[in-house]
DNA sequence: AGCACA
């Protein structure tokens, strides 16, 4: 079927992610992304032999997923392009929701199947949080993606980094002063791209860099935001 | 390439 002709749906399926990012961390990760588009309700990802590098990001609203669809359509991530298109069936968290929800069990004997025969075959099982990937590889996608570096101790002063390099203060500063405790938003003139965000105390900045990190700013900026060193 | 719900 070409991707095209898939109906919209309230979840949207990625394909094309890298296989050695770990789990937990790659759910975080396409959260973190995708939730400038409305609010998720699950993302499910899977590391069996047939699942991995892909994904699912529920949305509470189609429209959601539908602008997703477009405007993330490869997006780098993790330095590869992502396949976005809508999911072919209906999320289980949904139909829960709805009361529609019929456990299935076919699917199951299936993936069952699967791995009695990696057994067979004498293989390693392999590790379902991603073999691999190591503390140097993750350190290194935090600094260039979206999630914050946990290694910088939170302060009340956030450092923002992709900035397009025309952005002025006033743009920055509507972005975060609706955070409570904002103070002030400082451009590095000497270095186009990056700017401190100021703020009361560090539950506040906590906060502002929760709701804003991974923010489009524009079509080639996602906005990365760390607590500043001190 | 691969459409799931540990």
């Amino acid at each position: 079927m070409l991707s095209a002709d898939i109906p919209p749906n309230q979840t949207i399926y990625i394909k094309n992610l890298d296989e050695k990012v770990k789990k937990e961390e790659l759910k975080r990760s396409l959260y973190c992304l995708f939730s400038q588009y409305g609010r998720i309700l699950d993302v499910v990802a899977l590391k069996t032999q047939r699942l991995r590098g892909q994904a699912w990001v529920v949305f509470s609203e189609v429209t959601a997923a539908s602008n997703a669809v477009r405007q993330m359509q490869n997006f780098p991530f993790y330095d590869k392009p992502m396949r976005i298109q809508y999911a072919k069936t209906k999320s289980d968290c949904l139909a829960k929701a709805e009361g529609t929800f019929v456990p299935r069990d076919k699917r199951k004997k299936q993936e069952d199947k699967a791995e009695r025969k990696r057994h067979e075959n004498g293989k390693p099982y392999a590790n379902e949080n991603g073999n691999g990937t190591t503390n140097v590889d993750a350190n290194a996608f935090r600094q260039k993606h979206v999630v914050a570096d946990e290694s910088v101790a939170p302060n009340n002063i956030l450092f923002i980094q992709n900035l397009p390099h025309q952005t002025r203060s006033e743009e920055l500063k509507l972005l975060f002063e609706k955070y409570p405790g904002f103070k002030e938003v400082r451009l590095i003139e000497a270095k186009p791209g990056i700017a401190f965000v100021e703020f009361e105390d560090d539950g506040q900045s906590a906060a502002a860099m929760e709701g804003l990190q991974g923010f489009r700013i524009t079509p080639q900026n996602v906005l990365i935001i760390n607590f500043a060193k001190k």
